[in-house]
RNA sequence: GCCGGGGUGGCGAAAUUGGUUAUACGCGCAAGACUUAAAAUCUUGUUUUCGUUUAUUCGAAAGUGUGAGUUCGAGUCUCACCCCCGGCACCA
């Protein structure tokens, strides 16, 4: 170490441009943050996404992201982590190709001006990049690889081709994967996309969705960035059961995951477009109304089709009917738009009963409604959850709901007790029906005389622990309806006063009154406007009448014949896109040997230089028309063959850069395998979460097809994905060019420098909240610099730290530490600018004090603190020096201020040592002034006391 | 509809695990100091209501989306509801 001699000179005023320009020239000349190998050191490898260098420079957003991770990277390498922190370019993309296309120029000369201006940007703002490992997708130095790894997909049959309807956008003339349409719309350009049958190629992705599934259990990635896939992913669990046409040897196939209702199924229902519609059509005798409803539905747009809230329509298929597996019954056959055809089977079996969709059509076309299932409600929590040693004791009983005789209102008691409102309730005695049951107890309960039952509406079971008597009780609700003839009433008896009120409500006022889910499903079903679609006992269903449903559904499955399976919502991934600017996918079509892959050796296919590149409206790509590249010859048989000319999407160079920055330069291999072992996986990723179910879902995908043909170390690509909150323009809404409310980070640096607009950055929020850009609070941290800056001058050689500066210099070395692994760089800057106040406070800083602060400041702004480290006498920069420690004796209080309660409330304060005991706590606040005003002419009732917190003397 | 995240001063936001008089830190605002003046800087103040004092002051109560609950004690826990943001959505 070298002693630090402060000449505590007063410093010249803080000139940002100066000091940020001459230290990062300093770090490049000394390649501070290139990194090599070194067995020695562990490793850290802190990544984020890759920036699509765009003609609109770089965005705020992207500084956010690249901030939090470069402190995270400064902070790791002075703890002796041997830290990669690459860059690179994404820079394949349609913005690129449009911009060249609208000015003349070429795809590839417009992307090398963006990403030299994105270097330029991201240079001043003082990222610890490792720029000798710098990427580019464009580079065919790079794309050789990506193109290598297509051909691996190739090899495995996991990349085909293949005829089918796809997502096309009318604007961008491209085809889209599932994951770029958002709400029916291009993902890029918002324009509703169209149907295109087409040959695409595709990436198997669908046979990893298991996996993709289970292994995020192996990975450290935010819970909401996990649900999101698994919920993309869609797994889902059920039956597959075969309903016979009758009279033929076909089935129609279901998908459930209610096999337990399957006693219920009253009607089936196909998709309009499933092929045994078209095979039976022959058969159908109203064949010219299903042919019309077919042809009505083809013509809605997907957004219309799927639209929740759109009434159900179908039509029956007269003349087919369909025989339940279960109990042979024959039912009727449908087909309806909210079936979809590529999912599950493309049929339904329809449970109208237990089934929110099914029931709106059953009610819609008059199809039968058979309960299955009735509910049963198993307390688990609270005083009453079912004790597992108590014996169950069965009860019956009747629920009543009771009309007034003139109004549209209900009867509930109101139980004084605890607030509660329920309907009349009472025990059904042995062979009573509930008519009589309930008749005589709204009488005895309400005095209400006149009751006339009107029907039965359901059954609901329940158990529960009985705590009075001590057993569980396994009640069986008996759910009828009284209507009240006239308002004769006799007086209630006093112990039936005693504990309820009769109240009179409106159906509205009922629904809200019932926060108990057995009277609400009674209440439910009493108005019949919902199916009850949750578990419970058996009904009507054969053998298994009586049974928990939960517990049965694989049995009746195996019963019925049909198979339990899994299905993913997941599709195949398409993997074509018909423009230039994008990775040419490396395969000739043969005319005698049909698709073959581009030898490895003649690797990369290039991208021709062309004069024209825009795209066409027939689909083909603006390749197919420069027919010397495309026409060649055939590897295999040297015959005539045609290029591919669909080129790969953007997301196919993003979802394996993190493994090139292991060995970017490598012209053998895409990577080395030693090189690998050493950085991958990547520790840290932090990115957007709208590339959740994108780019995170597809490199994830890839990583693990590469791990199974053995050329990367581990089956998961990221240790860690945190995400970082958008930046919002100053009225909340999306920066965008065309609202002109975009902020440039050039205009900021010049006039307040990279370190206020780093430390404005991380100190505007919480970084995984989304927050508007306020360009005023940027002076608040900007100040902080220029009071630590000034702070210099009252830093003096011989200054011992005093107790105080020590305890302060010490919590934020704790405090800062934690926040930075957390992500709470809002709250790390805050201590940091509270240790700052308290060292102004000091006559004199000793110089410790500084270089602690300085040192615990510098990854967030680093420049100002690696000058003014310099002229505390190093010569070493702040950036390799150690990590600051603190010590536990200065973070640790001896004293504690003790408060004194009266009744809850914050009286008065002392202060005692720390640990000192319950008792001698009691007697100080007992003693104190202020107990003895509050507490005068009151006596004491309990009083509780909390080490090191509180006293509190509660008082009657 | 379902799944996440959130609702605290004029604004961005703090508050270990229920417990040190809620609003740290920053912005803004107000007053003062310095200055011929302004900017910058520094100092002080800045939840609401009520009462009190000539005034500086002093005192009380309420207060973290709404309503209830648990507790000696709730921004934090429970229940119901309202609103905002993000994702998924006729997924069988």
């Amino acid at each position: 170490m070298n002693k630090p001699q402060s000449k505590a000179k007063p410093l010249a005023a803080y000139d940002h441009t100066k000091i940020e320009a001459k230290w990062q020239k300093q770090w490049d000349k000394k390649k501070a943050f290139v990194v090599k190998e070194d067995s020695t050191k562990k490793k850290f490898f802190g990544l984020i996404e890759f920036p699509f260098p765009s003609g609109d420079g770089l965005h705020v957003g992207h500084i956010r992201s690249n901030t939090a991770m470069d402190i995270i990277a400064r902070k790791r390498r002075r703890e002796g982590f041997n830290v990669l922190y690459p860059i690179g370019w994404d820079a394949f993309g349609l913005p690129t190709e449009n911009y060249a296309i609208k000015t003349g120029m070429q795809p590839s000369v417009v992307s090398k001006k963006n990403s030299d201006t994105f270097r330029r940007q991201l240079k001043a703002l003082g990222f610890s990049f490792d720029w000798s490992r710098e990427i580019d997708t464009t580079d065919p130095k790079y794309y050789k690889w990506t193109q290598w790894i297509f051909l691996q997909f190739l090899k495995k049959g996991l990349a085909y081709k293949k005829k089918m309807t796809i997502n096309w956008c009318p604007k961008d003339l491209t085809g889209l994967a599932n994951e770029e349409v958002v709400n029916g719309c291009c993902e890029r350009c918002g324009t509703p996309v169209e149907k295109r049958d087409k040959e695409q190629w595709m990436l198997a992705i669908t046979k990893y969705a298991d996996r993709l599934d289970k292994d995020l259990d192996t990975v450290e990635f935010l819970e909401r960035i996990k649900t999101q896939q698994r919920n993309w992913i869609g797994k889902s669990e059920g039956a597959e059961l075969s309903f016979k046409i009758k009279d033929s040897d076909k089935n129609i196939d279901v998908f459930t995951t209610r096999p337990d209702t399957l006693y219920g199924v009253t009607y089936v229902v196909l998709a309009p477009e499933h092929k045994l519609v078209s095979e039976f059509m022959d058969k159908i005798e109203n064949k010219s109304d299903v042919e019309a409803y077919i042809a009505k539905v083809k013509k809605e747009t997907d957004i219309e089709r799927t639209d929740a809230k759109k009434e159900k329509s179908g039509v029956e298929l007269k003349g087919l009917r369909a025989i339940n597996p279960a109990n042979n019954e024959e039912v009727s056959i449908w087909i309806a738009d909210y079936v979809l055809a590529d999912y599950g089977t493309g049929a339904v079996m329809a449970v109208p009963a237990h089934d929110e969709r099914d029931f709106e059509f059953a009610k819609k076309y008059n199809l039968t409604i058979k309960t299955v299932i009735e509910p049963l409600i198993s307390k688990d929590d609270g005083p009453d959850a079912v004790k597992k040693d108590a014996p169950f004791v069965e009860r019956n009983a009747a629920v009543c709901i009771i009309k007034h005789w003139s109004e549209d209102k209900y009867l509930m008691s109101f139980y004084k007790a605890n607030g509660w409102k329920g309907f009349v309730v009472g025990g059904i005695e042995n062979g009573e029906s509930v008519a009589v049951t309930g008749t005589r107890e709204i009488h005895e309960e309400t005095g209400y005389k006149n009751a006339k039952f009107v029907r039965e509406v359901g059954t609901i079971h329940s158990k529960f622990y009985h705590a009075v008597k001590s057993v569980n009780r396994f009640a069986h609700f008996k759910v009828a309806y009284f209507e009240l003839s006239n308002g004769d009433r006799d007086e209630m008896a006093e112990e039936e006063k005693k504990l309820h009120d009769v109240v009179w409500l409106s159906p509205s006022e009922v629904a809200a009154s019932v926060n108990r889910e057995d009277i609400r499903i009674a209440w439910n079903f009493f108005n019949g406007k919902t199916s009850y679609t949750g578990s419970g006992l058996l009904v009507n269903s054969g053998s298994f009448t009586g049974k928990d449903s939960e517990s049965i559904k694989k049995d009746i499955t195996s019963s019925a014949g049909g198979k339990w399976v899994t299905t993913f919502k997941l599709r195949d991934w398409i993997f074509s896109r018909q423009r230039y600017w994008g990775e040419p996918i490396p395969v000739v079509h043969c005319e005698s040997c049909g698709i073959v892959a581009v030898p490895e050796k003649d690797l990369p296919v290039k991208l021709p230089k062309v004069k024209n590149y825009k795209p066409t409206e027939t689909g083909e790509s603006p390749l197919a028309a420069i027919s010397k590249w495309v026409n060649t010859k055939c590897p295999n048989c040297k015959g005539k063959a045609k290029r591919e000319t669909d080129t790969m999407p953007n997301w196919a160079g993003s979802s394996w850069y993190y493994l090139r920055y292991a060995d970017p330069k490598n012209k053998k291999v895409f990577a080395d395998k030693k090189k690998l072992e050493y950085w991958t996986p990547v520790d840290w990723y932090n990115g957007g979460m709208e590339h959740t179910t994108l780019h995170l879902l597809y490199s994830r995908f890839w990583h693990k097809f590469l791990y199974d043909i053995g050329v990367v170390p581990t089956s998961e690509p990221y240790m860690k994905r945190t995400a970082h909150g958008l930046i919002l323009a100053a009225g909340g809404e999306k920066m965008s060019k065309s609202k002109g409310n975009v902020v440039n980070p050039d205009d900021i640096i010049g006039t307040l420098g990279a370190d206020s607009l780093r430390l404005y950055e991380m100190f505007m929020g919480p970084f995984d909240q989304p927050i508007a850009w306020n360009t005023d609070n940027i002076a608040g941290v900007r100040r902080f610099i220029e009071r630590v800056w000034k702070l210099h001058e009252k830093v003096q050689p011989g200054t011992v730290a005093t107790k105080d500066a020590q305890k302060i210099v010490h919590k934020t070395i704790k405090k800062v530490t934690e926040d930075i692994e957390a992500m709470r760089f809002n709250t790390a800057i805050s201590s940091l600018m509270i240790a700052l106040n308290e060292l102004e406070r000091q006559e004199s800083v000793a110089v410790e004090s500084y270089e602690a602060l300085l040192q615990l400041i510098a990854p967030f702004a680093p420049h100002v603190t690696e000058e003014l480290w310099a002229s505390l006498g190093h010569k070493d920069s702040i950036h390799t020096s150690g990590w600051p420690l603190f010590d536990a004796a200065f973070t640790v209080e001896s004293e504690a201020t003790i408060m004194i309660q009266i009744s809850g409330k914050v009286r008065g304060s002392f202060t005692a040592p720390m640990n000192t005991s319950k008792e001698e706590l009691e007697k100080l606040a007992k003693e104190s002034p202020e107990a003895k005003k509050w507490l005068e002419g009151k006596s004491v009732s309990k009083v509780i006391v909390v080490p090191n917190k509180l006293v509190n003397i509660v008082v009657v």
